[in-house]
DNA sequence: CATCTCGATAGCCGATGACTATCAACCGCG
DNA sequence: CGCGGTTGATAGTCATCGGCTATCGAGATG
């Protein structure tokens, strides 16, 4: 039994006429009258009662006649689905980030993503990188933005690096400024202030306090624990001083104030991830492209 | 695409990996292969990832995969209910008869018919022979049976006559015994009597009337219109009498009084007919065959 | 009776799917 | 670090099959 064979029975069929169904089907009719045959001959019955000029279905005929027809028509919903999926225009990326990315780079890039592809469903998942990338090596995602280095390298991920962020710090305008040289403040001077600082899965967390480390001390914990945008609450509420993306910095709004780190200050290098072994799905890579334009144009250079 | 591709593409996502799928489709690898990419090529899109030792279904597939057992199981279920067909598991038999044939000879071979095919629906119209022919013609039965000669002919039905009915007159045992002679009566005495006569449409009061005319009068009807079991009942409590076939009135038990007529008497011709241009279904054939066999028995040949 | 219609048949040809042999990449093992 | 083993891809060959044209044959038609 073929598609095509059900193809030609189904013409057959409608139009009751070999001559008629053979032109529907674009096949010369002794071609359509062979194949009937060697469904029927395949399927031990006749289909068609062949009186002469009153083609008719015969029992197993009508009984195969529903069944050929909801299979040509899965056969062409199939083909479609696999067609709308190649145009994006249907299909599903499944993106981790880590909270500060979500914060930063990701709104933009995503709302460009989907006014392009609105049939793109998007899934977000916010994670550490620790997690992100298990969950990559799972199968569960299929593109992450995690920050470098990763926490467990793997050769089964590869990495694409998009952008180097600056790390500023940020403090409420009330408050005296940080540091001692006004415009800008080392890391050394983080040592006189008091740090909110975000909860274990956030990479700038481990950055800070690895930075505070190389430079001799311990950090002091005015509050801990909380998600980026409660840290900045905190943060404009007075509580102490945070280190964070300049990006997120930005976004954070005026009732915040801003200090660069003294060069060669603190960054963060932001990659996406995936598996090695497969190609992501078309719309990660799409999604993909598009993150790395968007933070081309936004810097990698500088 | 090709029903043999799909199955190659299951037999591939289900094992996740090519070799043991080709083993489990009896085919060598390099053909399987070649097939999935060919299905690949056709829907412009992988199907699987193919990463050494981890194939996988890349997002096209995910999306064919359902689609391909569908189709699949469809088509195994046309194979199925075709091949059930032949084997008289399934089916249907549209038969029509005359209502005096449905109290005559029917019930005996319809039950030995679905005793042996359980599976066989049995659709039974009763009407006139005229109706039977017309709906006969139209497709809407299968086979009937009905009474010669044919009240329209047709060199579209094909009629195989099955058995000649002696008929008898039923008579309530409280009344007189219809006739002069005691034993046997003649159409001629039927003058004496009224009758108890069916509805149009029914053989038995064409051919009763007819030959009371052949025999020089009109029948005189003591109550007409009822169906067979109408008749009998009216009989048995003595509004008159009626002519019926033999093994009708065997049937109608011991409290109706039977006399044969005189030789020659009457007789009727039952037949079966079917379509002379398509070939009934093997149900219907194989109805065709028990009836043929039952009313050989009952005696074609007497 | 000639003609037309329409499905079946015959014969031929190119496409295609299956096979064997082999390659190439990757894995695990010593 | 090299060496078989595994596994999917590739190459080349061959038989099969589906498509085509030409033609037949049975009914309908005028």
């Amino acid at each position: 039994m073929q598609l095509q064979q059900l193809q030609y029975f189904v013409a057959v069929a409608e139009t009751r006429h070999f001559t008629r169904a053979a032109e529907q089907v674009h096949v010369a009719q002794p071609s359509l009258s062979q194949q009937i045959r060697s469904l029927e001959r395949e399927l031990g019955a006749e289909l068609f009662s062949r009186a002469r000029g009153n083609i008719a279905l015969t029992d197993a005929g009508e009984t195969l006649l529903p069944l050929a027809r909801r299979i040509l028509a899965d056969a062409d919903t199939a083909r479609q689905e696999v067609q709308e999926l190649g145009r994006l225009e249907r299909g599903r990326v499944r993106l981790g980030a880590t909270p500060s990315l979500c914060t930063g780079l990701l709104p933009d890039v995503l709302r460009a993503f989907h006014d392009r592809y609105p049939g793109i469903r998007l899934l977000i998942e916010e994670g550490g990188s620790h997690d992100l990338v298990r969950e990559l090596a799972r199968g569960a995602l299929d593109l992450a933005l995690v920050v470098l280095p990763l926490p467990s390298p793997s050769p089964a991920l590869t990495t694409l690096e998009l952008l180097r962020e600056d790390l500023v710090v940020v403090s409420s305008p009330e408050a005296p400024a940080p540091g001692t040289r006004g415009r800008s403040v080392r890391v050394s001077d983080l040592q006189r202030e008091r740090l909110v600082m975000f909860r274990h899965g956030y990479d700038l967390r481990e950055l800070t306090v690895a930075a505070c480390r190389a430079a001799g001390f311990e950090p002091d914990f005015a509050v801990e624990g909380g998600e980026m945008d409660a840290v900045l609450g905190f943060v404009r509420a007075g509580l102490g001083v945070a280190v964070v993306p300049r990006m997120v910095a930005a976004r954070a709004g005026r009732d915040l104030r801003v200090t660069p780190l003294t060069r060669p200050g603190l960054h963060r290098t932001i990659a996406l991830a995936h598996r090695s072994d497969v190609a992501p799905p078309r719309a990660a890579r799409e999604l993909q492209r598009m993150l790395t334009e968007a933070s081309g144009a936004a810097g990698l250079p500088r």
